[in-house]
DNA sequence: AACAACGAAACA
DNA sequence: TGTTTCGTTGTT
């Protein structure tokens, strides 16, 4: 149970703050506004303030009031201040500090901390402060300004700092005046260790009488070791114990949990003495404690140091023998039993031959499609170009129109915006390099890869060979060849015709041959890809197959068959 | 738990 | 409006 601890004020004597506080200028002492009868709003004009007993011992006292906050008072309150023109940041400060200490929920008011009235301008706190020229991150009052009594403790000066240098002796004022600590700093502060005169007697004791070694010590040499270290340690732990039930209430009593512990430790370290023995019974050698003999079948030798043999031989014949007696076991029991891996390893061989064939079925309809193409553009050059229909064509174009380029995002004409946007893309494509350390090799493939080497980046170009502009420039077209282009209808139906205009002027197809030629390209790239793929998943597969009842595997590996009832389920299912 | 960071209240 | 410093929150 928690005794009230903690300073209390006012007439009331409660420990209350979290209200408006009044404090006397006479004896110095806080009270409460409500207790007194004083409003917040009416202490704003108080300038001197006395508690009523204070009034009451010395009758002259008279509480003062502010006159109302002119001009002229501000004026005559600069006046009384000498250094009023001149005063830095720091100095107003000090002075706010310093003509009343205010008492709030982290200022006691009465401590040395909280008298001070000056920076230290050495603290970590201080040097983040703006005036000081730091970075205005933390925000906290100097550490030396940190009330001893009611400031988190983790804001007070640094506990390594206080005993280096002494600054203060924590508390020391505040004891002297009787006052303890709120409860939530209490809980702080027990983690410190408070001894009282007695306590701090043990515990100098408990620490000059060996607490360096806090190996375990046998009963018999605790018995005889002294009883003052025995005392102080005791000491220690009741009250670290006292605490720990008073805090967790745990159901366990603390000194049942520690002697067992203690057993234990003991009789595993005699076992292992005990082995040692035995192993010097042996009569070989001795590493380290321990006596060794080489573990090659029946040798007798010593072992090397750092080895369980005495030498290669013996121990090569040792994985020898280990083989010959496991192995055929090994692959008995492997034989016995279904694998299930292996099976589905079949299955999925199974797949990706499939694949593999689909893959190939396609592969090969794209190269024809791919000679068909050809077979298309060479038929198309040798066409007429007829003269009549560029006119008519020229004529039923709307001029209002505009599409924005996708390169260069710039209002184009639809009639010239193939022509614009292809050129468009080429400028800005062969502005970066696209390339891999290898060139290709795919055999039997023709006219994938532009594959141009740059010895600057030591690099193969991987773009499509037919949509390089990089290595690529679309040759120049003679005045008199012909479009060429293969007319559709509905899209997708070819009419067995071609257009028939100038290829020079013809803006519905420009470069078509190149289009088509990509759209086929890029298709069986990506059916290489997919033979890739599977080839690769392929190998993986058989590797792991053929690495499967190894030797290596077999050695190590077991499986053991808890229930048989399921692997005959299981193998029957399969089988 | 200690710490850093930061919003915001209080104040001049 | 600027400074000081508190409480809260997120991170280590």
């Amino acid at each position: 149970m928690k005794t009230p601890r903690g300073p209390v004020y006012c007439v009331c004597r409660k420990s209350d703050i979290n209200c408006f506080m009044i404090g006397c200028d006479s004896c110095t002492e806080w009270f409460h506004g409500n207790c007194v009868g004083v409003s917040e709003k009416a202490a704003k004009s108080i300038r001197v303030w006395f508690c009523p007993s204070c009034r009451d011992k010395d009758p002259s006292l008279e509480i003062k009031y502010r006159l109302k906050k002119t001009k002229e008072e501000k004026e005559t309150e600069t006046e009384d201040q000498p250094d009023g023109d001149g005063s830095s940041t720091q100095t107003k400060m000090d002075r706010r500090r310093g003509s009343q200490i205010k008492r709030s929920a982290r200022m006691c008011g009465e401590c040395d901390a909280c008298l001070r009235t000056e920076d230290c301008a050495l603290c970590d706190f201080c040097k983040d402060m703006k005036k000081f020229g730091g970075p205005n991150k933390i925000r906290q009052k100097c550490r030396m300004r940190q009330c001893e009594v009611r400031a988190r403790k983790m804001l007070r000066v640094k506990e390594e700092e206080m005993s280096r240098s002494g600054i203060r002796g924590r508390g020391l004022s505040r004891k002297g005046a009787g006052l303890q600590t709120e409860d939530e700093d209490d809980d702080d502060d027990d983690d410190e260790v408070a001894f009282s005169g007695s306590e701090l007697e043990l515990y100098e004791q408990y620490k000059a009488a060996g607490y360096q070694d806090l190996v375990w010590h046998s009963e018999e040499e605790d018995a005889q070791s002294d009883s003052l270290r025995k005392k102080a340690v005791k000491v220690k732990h009741v009250k670290r114990r006292e605490k720990k039930t008073e805090k967790k209430k745990s159901v366990s009593a603390p000194k049942a949990e520690v002697k067992p512990r203690r057993h234990k430790a003991k009789q595993r370290h005699k076992e292992r003495l005990r082995h040692s023995e035995r192993a010097g019974e042996g009569g070989a050698k001795e590493v380290g404690g321990a006596l060794r003999q080489c573990q090659g079948p029946g040798c007798v030798q010593l072992t090397r140091t750092n080895s369980k043999y005495c030498s290669e031989e013996c121990g090569m014949k040792l994985a020898a023998n280990r083989i010959y007696e496991i192995l055929p076991q090994r692959i008995q029991q492997w034989q016995q039993s279904p694998c299930v891996a292996e099976e589905m390893g079949r299955r999925q061989l199974e797949r990706i031959r499939k694949e593999q064939q689909a893959a190939r079925l396609r592969l090969t309809l794209m190269e024809k499609r791919f000679h068909e193409l050809e077979g298309i553009i060479a038929n198309a050059k040798q066409q007429q170009v007829h003269h009549h229909e560029e006119v008519t064509e020229g004529e039923g174009d709307d001029t209002d129109l505009q599409v924005f380029c996708v390169s260069c995002s710039h209002p184009v004409n639809p009639k010239v915006a193939l022509r614009h946007m292809e050129r468009c893309y080429a400028k800005y494509e062969s502005q970066t390099s696209f390339g891999s350390m290898y060139p290709t090799r795919i055999e039997g493939a023709t006219r994938l890869f532009c594959d141009v080497y740059n010895p600057q980046s030591k690099t193969y170009c991987k773009r499509l060979q037919v949509l390089c502009p990089e290595h690529s420039r679309d040759p120049k077209v003679p005045a008199d060849e012909v479009c060429g282009c293969p007319l559709v209808k509905d899209v997708f139906e070819p009419t067995g015709e071609f257009c028939r205009l100038s290829k020079r002027k013809c803006n519905k197809h420009y470069s078509w041959e190149k289009l088509r030629r990509a759209e086929v390209d890029l298709e069986r790239v990506r059916v290489w890809y997919k033979l890739d793929e599977l080839f690769e998943q392929e190998r993986n597969l058989r590797t792991a197959m053929t690495n499967r009842a190894g030797l290596l595997a077999l050695m190590l590996h077991q499986t053991i068959q808890h229930d048989p009832i399921t692997t005959d389920l299981r193998s029957a299912k399969d089988r």
